[in-house]
DNA sequence: CTGGATGCAAACGCTTTGCAAATAG
DNA sequence: CTATTTGCAAAGCGTTTGCATCCAG
């Protein structure tokens, strides 16, 4: 088993590259399109599989919205950010939570061991507050 | 304009009925096959039109997770409650974290107003822990 | 009666997958 | 050369919708 190799193909250079290009979450169709806009030639697919295999190997962070998965490089390693979304705009906004330890300590309470939470937090954004007027 | 009424149908009521009976968040078709179950005969089409229904209306708390929408009555119209998911065997647990209050603040300093949140943490309960053994 | 509600099945949008062709190592 | 990766298009999944029928008021 000469450890199955994983070979390094322009395309998946070219996903990770413009995910690093994006400051906000982005679904697949999107970033596909991106691609394709940048005169970088790939498959729907390709991107799709490029996502879930970064996301599998803990490079990119999910956010699930309105029935479809957004992505987003995954800069804190370390530390689980949240984020404040505006549901008109979509404008996203990282934020830390101040204490994560409560979450343990529930956790365990219930015999529960943590691998993971999310934590997200809709509303409106400043801008957004102000174009409200208009219904 | 009369009030375009809204109709109380036998199927409108045992949605409503299935709901209460839940005591965990439940996917439409999870619904629809309770319902169909107990004798219930409705189509899942009027399940998901009364679900979304009933969330416009604000009286249905929804989560989204792997790619599939749960519903669950709104009995926290004053505090917000938040779970505790089993990866390995879907079990939820209600928690109360016990600080909303930064959320606010930190929503606040951004000039966002907060209109909703959701917390969903996973990890592993006890029971799975120890079934985790076998992979 | 009348129009809102229902049921069915087809349509939808996002995502995944099968398979043959392309290509990195 | 060989096996991974790609691209395409078809399949899959949960959800929504069009339309004829049904039934509450």
């Amino acid at each position: 088993m000469t450890a199955s190799a994983s070979r390094k193909t322009r395309q998946k250079d070219a996903v990770w590259q413009a995910l690093h290009a994006q400051d906000d979450f982005v679904s697949a169709q999107d970033l596909h399109k991106v691609l394709n806009d940048s005169g970088c030639r790939i498959g729907l697919a390709t991107v799709y599989r490029r996502l879930n295999a970064l996301h599998l190997s803990g490079n990119l962070d999910c956010i699930e919205h309105g029935g479809l998965r957004l992505y987003r490089i995954c800069t804190a390693q370390r530390h689980h950010h949240h984020h404040l979304v505006c549901e008109s705009c979509g404008r996203t906004i990282e934020i830390t939570p101040p204490d994560d330890g409560w979450l343990q300590s529930v956790a365990s309470a219930h015999g529960f061991t943590v691998s993971s939470h999310t934590l997200e937090v809709y509303g409106l954004c400043g801008d957004c507050q102000a174009t409200q007027t208009d219904e």
